[in-house]
DNA sequence: TCCCGCATGTAAGTTGTTACATGATTCC
DNA sequence: GGAATCATGTAACAACTTACATGCGGGA
């Protein structure tokens, strides 16, 4: 039942349409949770339903209309009762963790292809989780945004989600690099490897 | 997919029953999986039904007897058309995340508690990631296994886990700290804050 | 005696994913 | 002219979780 809150937590801040939080939700804005825009459509008419949102319809010349939601007090007194609430630890799932658990019985090649791709693909989030802090943080140091800036939730949570994508990157460098000399069979190579 | 494609790779070193798969699949040695014992029965079920693996009854007196599985050729053929194959990246999905995103909304003495709750847990399994990798690698140091011993996927897969978990109890501490100081009203305070 | 570990499941319910559907506007 | 963006959904399926069920042996 983690989606509904995450839903009222990225409603905190501003009013979003479903269409607005079905782009937060997929890669990008959302360090601390991902949807699709279905489940997103899904989940707000529920939450709408049982008075932890509300919507307004915002009317439009140009294009079609949407409904803006913010999250309502009920909405805000279920997310306190969530907070407090206990919860089970989360586990890593990563395709690419099953693919290296068996990178002794398969051909590394292919292996080493889908790392390499992954190594491109964290770079960039790290990229953008790292502008979109200095977004946040504005002129201020770090250290000092976190201690008297407002709204430092959003800020810890796209921390926590740059430091996973560096992990990331950086432990698909070092397989990449181990599979890499296991592949050489003969040490004293010259040194045309290159790539 | 990727369910029966961790159960594969994890009968690639080592014949196991569904029970033994299950204690592994829990939080401990699953460092590159996580699923519960009944995915795990009705997944052996569908594999062995598939002949991707194969069963043996052993039977035993002092105990209910078990099914022992091992993977067959076309279940290594599977797994190889896995790797091959691309999939999508993976998101971190954590339930403090969502409560840390909301934090400037909500009560933080409670959500102290969670993240101090699971700075606990984080540090139980580093201790036994290290436990685990010192165990695989015996009296090698770490580069001279990686580039020698034989089965290394299980260790890289072990040293993601382990980085994931310092890396949550980094952030855990780091959060806690910010909204600790965020917390103290007056900066100029006697220092009795204790805890 | 009661609880824990071994050993294997079924059934029901909740989430999450994939595929499909519609229709206007703006950008290339 | 075609693709992408805005905007909202429905339907079917796959994956995961929670609850329940059974039964023996060993240790506190």
């Amino acid at each position: 039942m983690a989606l509904r809150h995450a839903v009222l937590a990225a409603l905190l801040d501003e009013e979003l349409s479903g269409y607005q939080l079905a782009k937060a939700f997929d890669m990008g804005v959302a360090n601390f949770w991902h949807a699709l825009p279905q489940q997103l459509y899904a989940e707000l008419a529920k939450l709408e339903h049982e008075g932890l949102i509300t919507g307004r319809e915002v009317v439009q010349e140009t294009r079609p209309n949407k409904r803006l939601f913010k999250v309502t007090g009920a909405g805000l007194d279920e997310l306190e009762r969530f907070t407090a609430a206990a919860t089970k630890p989360s586990f890593i799932r990563d395709d690419l963790l099953v693919k290296v658990q068996a990178a002794d019985h398969v051909n590394t090649e292919v292996l080493v292809a889908r790392l390499t791709e992954r190594i491109t693909f964290a770079q960039a989030k790290i990229d953008l989780f790292d502008a979109l802090l200095r977004t946040m943080r504005g002129d201020l140091a770090e250290e000092d945004f976190l201690h008297r800036g407002d709204r430092v939730g959003p800020y810890l949570t796209c921390l926590r989600g740059l430091s996973f994508e560096r992990a990331n990157r950086d432990w698909y460098e070092r397989t990449v690099r181990v599979l890499r000399e296991r592949a050489v069979p003969s040490p004293g190579r010259p040194a045309d490897e290159g790539l």
